[in-house]
RNA sequence: GGGCCUAUAGCUCAGUUGGUUAGAGCGCACGCCUGAUAAGCGUGAGGUCGGUAGUUCGACUCUACCUAGGCCCA
């Protein structure tokens, strides 16, 4: 009768759970970290170090976090948590972006139309509660994705010092002379009486008049005429759905690249894109032959008349120019569309916009002035006919911009605004160079944003609204002249640091002045505050002046800026200028884009697609950790999918890391550190695998400072599946299992154990932010109170020749082993490997390593038998039964039996048992 | 329409300067174990490397075009 001998057994012994339990467990866990005050202690415990400058980039405080915003925010904490573990200081102050349109509009649609007559401090506290409101959620979304981080004091740009802060900014920008005021085309509501933002424009169909129009060739420039075209007699001819922009006509504009034609039409010469030609002839019911052809690029710089008003209008070059509808020759009203007022500053052509706010022609509009523009419309084109220049007429359905709020359709007109000129001290050039001096990952990001740089007109920072930091300059009221008095903007910063920006509003912004100032240039004494609103780009722009540089843990530039690849256009670019502007170098040293985060198909996520899935959902349903193992496993540089199936996937990795030490911490229930074998009298085994850790601390590491987050899951899990799970630790199960409990061989697998579970729990710290947490609270000691206030671990610089050749040798025999097992188990000859003796015949090249280990292999195949037999031609493996005994302890077949009541035992575990006694 | 980018097994990733039968983990299938047990182990099946054409003795790798998708513009 054999005994039970599970007692005498070292089983594994945990009260680390296998189960992980994430959604229950974390909350928890925050908690714990909150009380104890986790960020305040990491930075506490890394007093005196190197400072790595980090600055976040505010994301905007309206509506709940997405997934971009979770793969954003665990990037930046795997960057904080891997820094701080490498050794550095890194401080984490969280921004929000507050200011700007998309709030204002919310209040509007929360609060009704009457918003907007109220006076504009009630305005602008709606908009502060709304952002309060916001982040308040964002934030606790952030906490509970593990981010750790000075959350109580995070930066806000509506907070009144980065307000002031960014005044400041604008302040130096315009007396450093980069800010302008010049004229810009905007879609404008003529019944609202105000700019609209792109988001407020609708596009709706609108029934239009369609004009063809002729232009007369100017005369006096026969020698600059491509061949065969009449120096007299010829007309280019445009196409437009806009009859009264014609008063603001400064151009014709054509495609380089197009082919025209000359078309003879009776006496007179029609210039039209040749593509566009039969349409042009079914338009105009002409009829018409070619009698030349040449290159659009043939009409840059040729002047034509313009069809009522005495004055001309130049050849320009676009290559927005089409040929799907009209004639290829464009009319250009740079004060009248978005295309023609670039074309406009490209040629330096006035930008001419004789419109009122309310939609009328200003006076001095020869024919039409005090006409509504689209009641103006069959003036114009009665006027054309008068003068023989209509050449065809008729009406077209369209989309057309309409005003969001009253449906009214829009107009473009141009209107005074602030700009920051790229050409002022070379701005742009200075900026192309400094894109150069910044290292760029992915690589391509240079270009991205060089090109970008290259090709941005000046910068538009005028916003005619009411949330955000006003455009605090005074213009004499006698002269126009801006004022440039340092003092007052001294003032208005000073003002607004202690009441906020809204102190612009609260009575004559002439306040600000310093007493008795008058005009410099007129010696005017009375002053008009502008009523502009900065671009909120700018406030963002110019957080690394208001946030870095201010204290000694955020030194100024920052080392990194993290975002999504759209901040190529937008963060990355206006702090690059601003920066340039303020500090003369670029605010960064490195910059690092992740993609976006599409669905199982590799399609964008949308509301209209109905495909979105929210970070709350994954959180709810598995844990943060498991949403930040997928921002680890995916490399983040390209767009990223997010499924729940890949969700799946993952947690089910995860538990795999989480069983792996567990096993790991259940074996170390009877191990104090004093209790370590040193290294030196470890079996081979145990140093193999040691070296292999070593291996694995400088892939980690290393892909950590290479922001390599997904190399490092990867790393850590193939680790724990193939060389703990599947190798060692099924290897070791026999020795820690069945030796004498305290016994060296025992110990020494203990020994690794614990180094192994003290180096992969730092390895995933960053990562695995909160199970990290979790297995170090179980380990037997613990230098630190968090895991997260602990270093990397240090490689033990393991070093023993030919070691890993062996032992990869010998890992090849063991697959092969395994094969043959298999087989035979399909056979039914075998169940567990331990019932199998295995006869290897080795190969010349083989035999002397398996001679030299053949003691060690029953253990390294998990069989109870191993032979070596004579050396044959190639290598040979047979499966046979094992002969003997099973041993009732350790279950393995023994030849040596040592008999006793209670069950036979092999030598090993009787002298075990006898030892327990 | 333009700029930049992506495309390798069902999924996530490797594939060095172009050089043998393209790798891993997960998942899947089948089996073993029942002393990591809502665990562990083993074996196996999965890829015309998005498509087409080219350069080359040779292309997943280089070139052009195309397709699908992404971001930013227009």
């Amino acid at each position: 009768m054999s005994a039970d001998w599970k007692e005498t057994l070292n089983l594994p012994k945990t009260p680390f759970p296998m189960k992980a339990n994430l959604t229950q467990r974390e909350p928890l866990q925050l908690k714990a970290w909150e009380e104890k005050g986790i960020y305040g202690q990491i930075l506490a415990a890394r007093e005196g170090a190197p400072v790595f400058s980090f600055h976040d980039g505010p994301p905007y405080a309206n509506g709940p976090i997405h997934l971009g915003h979770a793969l954003n925010k665990v990037l930046k904490d795997f960057v904080i948590k891997s820094k701080t573990m490498e050794g550095f200081k890194v401080t984490y102050r969280p921004g929000w972006d507050c200011h700007g349109l998309p709030i204002e509009l919310q209040i509007e649609k929360e609060k009704g139309r009457k918003v907007r007559e109220e006076d504009v401090h009630t305005f602008r506290r709606h908009c502060r509660e709304y952002a309060e409101k916001f982040i308040a959620l964002q934030r606790e979304d952030f906490i509970r994705l593990g981010v750790f981080g000075d959350w109580q004091h995070p930066y806000k740009t509506m907070d009144y010092a980065y307000e002031a802060a960014t005044a400041r900014a604008f302040a130096d920008c315009f007396l450093k002379g980069y800010a302008y005021k010049g004229m810009k085309s905007v879609q404008w509501c003529i019944h609202c009486e105000t700019a609209l933002a792109e988001a407020e424009v609708e596009y709706r169909d609108h029934n239009s008049p369609t004009i063809t129009v002729k232009f007369a060739l100017a005369p006096g420039q026969a020698e600059r005429l491509p061949d065969g075209l009449p120096a007299e007699g010829s007309f280019a001819v445009i196409w437009t759905t806009t009859p009264w922009t014609l008063p603001a006509n400064l151009a014709v504009a054509f495609h380089p690249d197009f082919t025209y034609v000359g078309l003879r039409c009776g006496g007179e010469t029609y210039i039209v894109a040749e593509e566009l030609r039969e349409s042009f002839l079914k338009e105009t019911g002409l009829t018409g032959e070619v009698v030349v052809r040449f290159k659009g690029a043939r009409m840059e710089g040729l002047r034509f008349r313009h069809p009522f008003l005495d004055r001309d209008s130049l050849g320009i070059l676009a290559t927005y120019v089409t040929a799907d509808t009209g004639t290829g020759c464009v009319h250009t009203a740079p004060g009248h569309g978005q295309e023609d007022y670039l074309s406009g500053v490209r040629y330096k052509l006035p930008i001419l916009s004789p419109v009122d706010p309310r939609g009328r022609f200003q006076a001095g509009v020869e024919h039409f002035a005090g006409q509504n523009v689209f009641e103006a419309n069959p003036s114009v084109v009665a006027l054309l006919r008068e003068r023989g220049a209509l050449l065809a007429e008729g009406r077209i359905d369209h989309s057309y911009p309409h005003c969001w709020r009253c449906k009214n359709p829009l107009i473009f007109r141009a209107t005074n605004q602030w700009f920051i000129s790229m050409a002022h001290e070379d701005l742009r050039g200075r900026a192309l160079k400094a894109i150069d001096a910044v290292q760029w990952v992915p690589v391509w990001g240079r270009n991205r944003i060089h090109a970008m740089m290259e090709g941005r007109p000046d910068w538009c920072l005028s916003r005619q609204r009411r949330w955000g930091v006003p455009i605090t300059v005074l213009f004499c009221k006698g002269c126009g002249e801006p004022v440039r008095e340092p003092a007052l903007f001294d003032n208005v910063v000073a003002a607004f640091a202690e009441k906020g920006a809204g102190v612009w509003w609260e009575g004559d912004p002439a306040r600000f002045l310093p007493e008795g100032f008058t005009c410099p240039r007129c010696g005017g004494a009375d002053f008009k505050g502008e009523t502009d609103i900065l671009d909120v780009w700018f406030d963002s722009g110019v957080s690394h002046r208001a946030i870095l540089g201010r204290e000694p843990d955020m030194p100024w530039p920052s080392e990194i800026y993290l975002e999504g690849s759209d901040q190529h256009r937008g963060w990355f670019h206006t702090s690059l200028l601003t920066s340039l502007m303020l500090q003369g170098s670029p605010p960064y040293r490195q910059v690092l884009t992740h993609g976006f985060v599409l669905d199982a198909e590799g399609r964008a996520m949308s509301k209209s697609q109905g495909n979105v899935i929210s970070p709350q959902e994954a959180v709810k349903k598995s844990g943060a950790e498991i949403l930040r193992l997928w921002v680890c496993m995916v490399d983040y540089r390209d767009d990223v999918r997010f499924s729940w199936d890949l969700f799946q996937r993952i947690a089910e990795a995860y538990l795999k890391i989480r069983n792996t030490m567990r096993y790991l911490l259940g074996n170390l229930y009877d191990f104090r550190a004093q209790d370590a074998v040193p290294v030196e009298q470890l079996p081979e085994l145990d140093r193999y695998v040691l070296l292999l850790l070593d291996r694995l601390i400088e892939r980690v590491t290393r892909a950590y400072r290479e922001y390599a987050f997904h190399v490092v899951y990867h790393e850590l899990l193939q680790f724990c599946t193939v060389t703990l799970s599947a190798f060692y630790l099924d290897i070791l199960k026999d020795r820690l299992y069945c030796s004498s409990p305290s016994g060296p061989e025992r110990r020494a697998a203990q020994t690794v154990l614990y180094r192994l579970a003290d180096a992969l729990v730092r390895l995933m710290a960053p990562i695995l932010a909160f199970t990290a947490e979790e297995v170090w609270g179980n380990l037997p000691s613990r230098e630190c109170p968090s895991v997260h206030m602990a270093r990397f671990p240090k490689t033990a610089a393991v070093k023993e020749d030919g070691i890993e050749s062996r032992w990869e040798a010998l890992r090849a025999v063991r697959e092969s082993v395994n094969k043959a097992l298999e087989e035979a188990r399909q056979r039914g000859e075998i169940g567990k490997s331990l019932e199998a003796r295995v006869r290897i015949t080795p190969d010349a090249k083989s035999e002397g390593l398996l001679r030299l280990y053949e003691d060690q292999l029953p253990a390294l195949l998990i069989v109870s038998q191993v032979e070596i037999a004579a050396q044959g031609e190639s290598v040979a493996i047979e499966i046979l039964p094992a002969e003997g005994e099973k041993c009732t302890r350790c279950w393995t077949v023994t030849t040596a039996p040592v008999r006793r009541d209670d069950g036979p035992l092999c030598p090993r575990c009787a002298a075990v048992v006898e030892g327990l006694r």
